[in-house]
DNA sequence: ACCTGAACACCGTTCAAGT
DNA sequence: ACCTGAACACCGTTCAAGT
């Protein structure tokens, strides 16, 4: 048996082993130690692969994007006719299709958003799907720099929202700590703005309509970025 | 001298000296050891003061929004007229106000977002800021549901654009690595999207309509933000 | 080109112990 | 209550060396 010590890997290889901890182990477990433990390397010898830990990231993100690309298209080309017009005015739908792949690209695999906070954006993939959101905005009659403008707003709503829906749920999904029910604070009920003697963070009665947050996340973003598009759209033709 | 070893450090001093690193030395420079580091303690002693580090950073955000609490309302009360009536119809400058000055506190200092993203924000502050957003998409005549949606595409926008500037002038501002000209690659032009050789990170032309972003990018903020308030406010009255 | 082993300068956190 | 010192189980990255 024995297969021998130079398996010379692959960088699909690399990122599977790395999306894999990502997965099963979250967004910190991604790390160069940890995926070349995974592939029965040494630390250093992933230094072969990649330059440093960014690259490694940037090489995730853009295989995330490359998935994406294939899902949007695919989405997009559905609801259009099977004649070969590319859908006249599908163009809202087409960025529609474009976000809500991306979300649930990310959505899907915890932790990816880290991934594209994390690293610089890009890569040929990330160029492309920056691309789509230009065109389908230039059809729309926005010139140059409102389009460019629009399209980063698109992708700050995506990223945004995918952020705060991960920080709610490791926040709620955290089995690791328990809520601490001996409370010894609670003097000086109205404190100035800038106080800062607030340390017991499970003190807070949790507000008046914060239930249901978790379950509408989906409805909660293609409601804010409809009222976007609706913004956006709006700025060309309505002057 | 020697003013003994019992200080007994306030909140308020741990968190300047977190504040002075997070200025000074970027956010990975605000580690628990660190911020002991530089207050002359040991790292355990830390925990006395706070759980864990994420509360920790929970405290500097709190602190964050103390600041900027005080600073839209200076800045909503200004443009408005001079007697007690708080500006009939100011309630989408109130939200920009309030989006405003939580963009400069963060871009103010460099590192704040990576404490805004990786902290729960429900802190009082956090609730706070919240319910300034929720009164003044109420007013605007948005049920409950529509304004908690609201208030959080806004808070979503302004963290992601945060975000994304960061990242940008994060890659641009490195100062460690230069550009590395000496590219092998080139071959396989046309990759298929799923492709993951992609390894070199400094070897795209960047693009037709790059150049500029960074210098306007409170001009692209302000546009996407306005574009993002015309669709919430149309909302409520035009149907 | 790919890989190992040792090393450097870090992390967050816990534990036993001192005052 | 506040603090120290030692320790555990990690990081990213570099360097010298082997094949």
């Amino acid at each position: 048996m024995r297969p021998g010590p130079r398996r010379s890997l692959s960088h699909a290889e690399i990122l599977a082993a790395a999306f894999e901890l990502l997965e099963t182990k979250g967004f910190d477990a991604v790390s160069v130690r940890g995926v070349a433990g995974a592939l029965g390397l040494t630390p250093t010898a992933m230094y072969t692969y990649y330059p440093n830990k960014d690259a490694l990231l940037s090489g995730m993100v853009e295989q995330v994007l490359g998935r994406l690309e294939d899902q949007a298209t695919d989405a997009a080309a559905r609801p259009a006719t099977t004649t070969a017009v590319p859908a006249p005015e599908g163009r809202r739908e087409r960025v529609t299709a474009l976000a809500g792949a991306l979300r649930s690209q990310l959505v899907d695999r915890p932790g990816a958003v880290g991934l594209l906070l994390a690293t610089p954006l890009d890569g040929p993939n990330a160029r492309r799907f920056e691309e789509r959101l230009l065109e389908a905005f230039a059809d729309a009659g926005l010139d140059a720099l409102a389009a460019g403008r629009a399209a980063h707003a698109v992708r700050v709503h995506v990223l945004g929202a995918v952020a705060f829906d991960a920080a709610e749920t490791a926040r709620t999904a955290d089995g690791s700590q328990a809520a601490d029910p001996a409370s010894t604070v609670q003097r000086e009920p109205a404190a100035s703005a800038t106080a800062t003697l607030w340390d017991e963070l499970e003190a807070f009665p949790l507000g008046d309509r914060s239930r249901g947050f978790a379950d509408d996340a989906t409805a909660r973003f293609e409601w804010g970025l409809d009222r976007l598009l609706d913004g956006l759209f709006a700025s060309s033709g309505a002057d």
